[in-house]
DNA sequence: TTTGTATCGGAATGATTGTTCCAAAATAAA
DNA sequence: TTTATTTTGGAACAATCATTCCGATACAAA
């Protein structure tokens, strides 16, 4: 039995015009309480995350969640792409601000450092997380990461064009090449900082990389 | 309440020496069903797979499956250290029975290309899963991932080094950090291949990286 | 104020989780 | 054959899972 809200029929009509009655206000911040389910999932994974635990740590009550965000898969969709939009908004900025490329990937390399040392928690990357969890399996996740993939690896391959266009970069280099071996290093160091964040190994590691742009 | 085994106790005096009675055998190879458990704990992750999952796909009884093997999270360790044994024995092999450092890396990368494109179910590499997924977490599997980073870079670096004390690379690179590098890089490389598995750009990406080594 | 409805706290649901237990069947040695 | 003990299938268990539902509360508009 489903309970259609027909008293909005009649209102339209006794008026003659739409009129709605707003209730009471939502009691806290949707970008907020996305954020927190963000952090969750990010450290902990979809399977490993319980609603219980996104109840509790929310601050929002279960049936809000619910309502504001449909079910578990639904709100983990939505905090993966939060994530996703802000971490490509930092790297593009990091990466196309700078006077050489060189600098650049420098600049977004530190950056990730930075997030490693920082983060006791050992949370990595979002992304390099659910590609691994979640390949094989879900299909709309994986039409995501490919994108990811071909809009990470095809940035990276343009600032590197745009250095050997400038003469910055050897005319014999190959940008798209050395984008997508840049792109899955940064991949790889995603993975190893979680287990080892010593940042001197960090760097050498980055500098060695870096040295096929030379 | 429990049922010690006293009988033994009373034939050993009977007898005058120590005397076994060997009932029913196992009617399972241990190391086949273990390395089904390997598969399915590789595809599908620790959390996401089930104890009724095992129980449907190692072909085995859930009592024996616990008598044998202990609980979940024993027969996933166990699994683990079986993959990574007989992972990290393939990668020695391929990469020090070569003539030359740096055809040693191209067949490890080929045979990693070859793998990724016969899988048809994406599976990648189960201790770069199982890096992404239980850190943070568990601390026994932490402590392991750790000795095989340390393991595996090592490894790296001593065929560089091998490579530069033969005159074959430059001397003025440092093996330590190329070693590092390669191997966050094939990290990488284990992730990205989940996501886009065409040879030729796996083979481009392989060809840049391991030109830190001319 | 009155009214309508969204939010809220928490109980309830049914499915699934990992694990234990048991009686019956099986089998190697005595 | 007898004996001892494991394997086996399946029932049973308590805990947790995602999700739904409900009565009470709160609040914006009328």
């Amino acid at each position: 039995m489903e309970a259609l809200p027909k008293y909005r029929f009649f209102r339209y009509i006794w008026f003659g015009k739409e009129t709605k009655i707003m209730p009471r206000t939502k009691q806290f911040d949707e970008k907020e309480v996305l954020n927190k389910a963000v952090e969750l999932f990010w450290k902990k994974g979809f399977h490993a995350t319980s609603m219980q635990d996104l109840v509790s740590h929310l601050g929002i009550n279960r049936a809000s969640l619910y309502d504001t965000f449909g079910g578990k898969e639904e709100l983990f969709k939505k905090a993966f792409q939060e994530y996703r939009n802000s971490s490509s908004d930092t790297v593009k900025r990091l990466l196309t601000g700078e006077s050489s490329v060189k600098v650049g990937f420098e600049k977004l390399f530190d950056f990730a450092i930075q997030e490693t040392v920082n983060d006791e928690s050992r949370k990595g990357c979002f992304v390099v997380n659910t590609t691994t969890e979640l390949i094989p399996g879900d299909e709309s996740i994986q039409s995501i990461l490919c994108e990811n993939l071909e809009n990470g690896a095809e940035m990276f391959a343009s600032v590197i064009q745009d250095g050997i266009d400038r003469g910055e970069i050897d005319g014999s280099k190959n940008a798209k090449d050395i984008g997508l071996m840049l792109f899955t290093f940064y991949n790889g160091f995603r993975v190893v900082s979680k287990i080892d964040a010593n940042p001197e190994n960090l760097q050498s590691m980055v500098a060695t990389a870096l040295s096929v742009l030379d």
